[in-house]
DNA sequence: GTGGTCTAGACCACT
DNA sequence: GTGGTCTAGACCACG
């Protein structure tokens, strides 16, 4: 369970936090039934609030990613593989649509655009 | 000058106003030397306070888009052709980047990405 | 009698012409009984409006430089050469002292400062 | 930090603000890291409106002298010590360098101006 | 608690 | 007429 704050990033810390374990939940780094470690524990390693901790952890249950036993801790829903992919859709087309509207109204053209997805994929 | 807002979005107003017309001016659709609509008719047009419409005039100057005259009014100002390109670029390229980059994060294909974007060229 | 105004400039235009025009008096380029150009005229001239140029001849006027004839126009005013030495410090040394006070709050040293002016004498 | 208000100044309010907090940062008085007293608070103790003090932190920003956090607050930014020579000189060297054409355009001699600048460093 | 946004409305300087 | 400044006061997102 990985988690990196940027705390100069506009996105909020909560949403830094729940965009990194939903993506670990979805890619099945994290498996359905796994204890998600103490909210105090996670404010003390990313020096945050707990506040934001707890934010970015009701989002994540809100979303169906985990689930709250009172008292014993939080855990990672189950999540079949066909939901999966309808989850991540969800997550992320209307805001990449978005964001791939805006580089067309700034006059992009398709090639330039599938330039930029194709060095994305090329990285790494 | 066609500005549409939408007063649901999470995108602040100003902030939409300013993505518009800056858009339009590195498009070309606004040439360097025109004058804006002055602020207030702006605002009675769009139904929102003048001081919103003079956040995004302000927003837009700052960066260089337009400039004012105290007295006269605001004008777009010079973007040489070659430096279109490259505010085009500073501006989108990092956000598509980040985007795409969440994307693949949670485990979407290239080939389920390339597919969104030939789907947002085929919509208009 | 030369005016250059710079229409991006901070200060305002009727205040650009105001102390071009004092300054040409105090130096004795315009001299006692010289008769100015119509407003109308100045203001097609440097292509700005009548207003303007009414505004900066009622700042002369106020501050002693000019006079005017109704009917006939507007002339220099007679600045005895004793004056004038008092004249240009009370214009002069009040914003200069201002601006070195403000040199001097960003730590620039009194060196630094001299170096400035011993620079701007060396220009021209 | 010290910041002195003369409302009957014709510098806007919020030009002061700017003018003495980028000061005291480029002097080293607040230090990179230092977090600034939250608006409200140096609203009321000025006893000028928290807008004003916002459109002052707002200048800051974007002049880099400061960056926020929001919900937590706003920080002096990093100036490295070789830039703050820099910026100091674009600062104020344009500023003084104009006062100074000013004050040779009405025929100060440079004797006179040494003499005020020697003032205006003896007075403290 | 912090800053971010938006509102309505007033007064001033400049053209 | 234009934009520039300042006001008071409200609501929201974030920590």
């Amino acid at each position: 369970m990985d988690i990196v704050i940027d705390p100069a990033s506009e996105t909020p810390i909560y949403r830094q936090i729940y965009e990194q374990l939903s993506a670990e939940i979805m890619r099945g780094e994290l498996r359905s039934g796994d204890c998600l470690p103490p909210i105090r524990m996670v404010a003390t390693e990313l020096r945050i609030s707990v506040i934001t901790v707890k934010k970015a952890w009701e989002a994540l249950e809100h979303a169906g990613f985990i689930y709250t036993q009172a008292g014993r801790g939080c855990f990672v829903a189950d999540v079949p593989e066909t939901q999966r992919g309808d989850k991540r859709a969800a997550l992320v087309i209307e805001r990449l649509q978005k964001e791939l509207d805006y580089c067309r109204s700034l006059g992009l053209s398709k090639e330039e655009i599938l330039a930029l997805v194709a060095r994305s994929f090329a990285e790494n």
